[in-house]
RNA sequence: GGUCACGUAGCCAAGUGGUUAGGCAGCGGUCUGCAAAACCGUCUACAGCGGUUCGAAUCCGCUCGUGACCUCCA
């Protein structure tokens, strides 16, 4: 399988050649939402940068198997090992079970994957379907020696495992800063340092998601569900694993840590983070309270929004942006983003109505080297994006007159949009479905018949009145030297 | 306070030693009954100050500004 794909390895912090530990097979884990509450704006971006890797690696022809959790449990609200479990708390709140809090919100999040028209994940695991493998991995570390057991809760040993391993290598963190920065909190003194970490909690009376081990009755630590289910399902060591930004630390950097304290190897070649969304400048997040809902979003129900934006129009929004740097939301970006992708889909609708001539004035071939070339180079979607409006402005200029197109050359011009916009990028032309009504188009034919024929008559009252009345109700017309175009408008 | 990013035209956003990024908005033109769409043209920037270099937005230093992580978050 050959490839000429490079990705930035959050270990070496640089660019690396993409080569799979067992080719054709390719094996990327991902950190999946915890299910507590409806997805958000920043939950759209792991799963859109994702979905994108998952998406070119299968179009490279390796056999991905892309496993995405469902954090269900261990997932505390306050610090990593004390206080509420944040389903528990949920479920307290609307007063149901704690599982129905999971399948709730799982369900509202698929609902929103599937509307950014992300795959779904090959495997999506539950962590509370993995306790006894997590206990385990717990027990297999506390053998190692680098945890210790207190009152029925066992706790990795940072300080430990530092003498051997280097503790904070994928962050760039040093253990003497920690020490000294590390806030003390309450209700953390069963640790003998405060950036230790729980692999095992004894579970509090109030506690309801609970169960039995050789320690206490008690649940697993956070961090621990993804080592063991990465591993589970990819093998001890697999090539990808991805998430958010934020989780570098401490998520990631401590299952580093339980991957080496149990095993004595890094179970992960290539990390790989995607950068957040901002809001005015400033991150999302629950403590701000400046979110926005993907619901919301596709609504336009929110203060802040000015207008819905398609789940098309966000993805592309997205995309636009290289998935390692900030993207800041703002209206004004995001109806750039809608007037961009207009142009893009009606350029590649555009394309069938091309007749070919016997030449061509340009070469199909540089649009497509440099889209490739631009994905191989850590999946700069901005780039491949900017290639793609090339190749529009080409379209619409051999619609003009002033470019040519021969029929090979357009044949692969529209495979390429094909590859590029539907298969990798994955956006979808969402007013196919609504144009492909019969009875519609016969009404709209016949009412701009008899526009054309008040235009004949230059009864432009009447034909203005037409148009402008079918813009209100969200209909455009173009009139064409030898007809009329009409399209229902997008969100 | 510690660690790490970032600062690119009106807005968004790539690039990262020499060559037009791209989108949106604006302006002028072509087309059109008028629009819309499209095409052509135009506007052409790299926080500031020093340094390295034949050459720096790109490398180095300092300054200013913004943000992230260090505590739950994608």
């Amino acid at each position: 399988m050959k490839n000429n794909l490079y990705i930035y390895n959050a270990l070496n912090r640089k660019k690396e050649k993409f080569e799979p530990i067992n080719p054709p097979f390719v094996g990327m884990y991902v950190c999946g939402p915890t299910v507590y509450g409806d997805s958000h704006l920043g939950h759209a971006r792991p799963a859109i940068t994702f979905d994108l890797v998952f998406r070119y690696l299968k179009h490279l022809g390796y056999k991905v198997r892309y496993v995405r959790n469902i954090t269900d449990v261990g997932h505390l609200v306050n610090d990593a090992d004390e206080g509420e479990d944040k389903i528990a708390k949920k479920a307290k709140l609307e007063q149901v079970e704690p599982m129905e809090i999971v399948q709730k919100y799982t369900n509202s999040y698929h609902k929103n994957m599937e509307q950014l028209n992300t795959l779904r994940p090959s495997i999506e695991p539950h962590a509370s379907a993995h306790i006894i493998e997590q206990a385990e991995m717990a027990k297999k570390i506390l053998e190692n020696g680098f945890a210790y057991e207190v009152n029925g809760s066992v706790y990795f040993d940072v300080a430990k495992y530092s003498k051997k391993y280097n503790y904070g290598k994928l962050s760039g963190r040093i253990l003497d800063d920690l020490q000294s920065n590390t806030r003390e909190l309450e209700g953390q003194s069963e640790k003998k340092n405060p950036f230790d970490f729980a692999l095992w909690k004894k579970a509090m009376p109030e506690h309801i998601m609970r169960w039995p081990s050789e320690w206490s009755i008690g649940f697993p630590g956070w961090h621990l569900e993804c080592s063991v289910m990465s591993t589970k399902y990819l093998g001890d060591k697999f090539d990808i694993h991805g998430g958010g930004l934020d989780l570098q630390f401490p998520h990631h950097e401590c299952e580093i840590a339980q991957s080496k304290a149990a095993n004595g190897y890094d179970s992960v070649k290539y990390w790989m983070h995607n950068n957040l969304i901002t809001l005015d400048g400033q991150k999302m997040s629950k403590s701000l309270g400046n979110f926005i809902m993907l619901d919301e979003m596709f609504s336009g129900d929110h203060e802040l929004l000015e207008q819905a934006y398609s789940p098309q129009v966000v993805k592309f929004f997205m995309l636009q942006a290289h998935y390692r740097n900030p993207l800041d939301f703002s209206n004004k970006a995001l109806k750039a983003a809608q007037k961009g992708l207009e142009r893009l889909m009606n350029g590649i609708s555009a394309l069938d109505k091309i007749k070919p001539a016997k030449n061509s004035s340009f070469d199909v071939n540089i649009i497509k080297n440099k889209s490739y070339e631009a994905l191989n180079d850590d999946l700069n979607t901005p780039i491949l994006i900017a290639h793609l409006f090339d190749g529009i402005k080409k379209i619409n200029s051999v619609i003009a007159g002033t470019e040519t197109i021969n029929e090979n050359d357009l044949s692969e011009l529209k495979a390429l949009y094909n590859i590029m916009f539907f298969e990798i990028l994955g956006l979808t032309n969402d007013s196919e479905s609504s144009s492909s009504n019969g009875k519609l188009d016969d009404v709209m034919n016949l009412l701009l018949n008899l526009r054309t024929d008040a235009k004949k008559n230059k009864d432009f009252e009447t034909s203005d009145k037409i148009r402008d009345k079918l813009n209100e109700i969200g209909i455009t017309v173009k009139d064409k030297k030898d007809g009329f175009e009409w399209e229902i408008k997008q969100l």
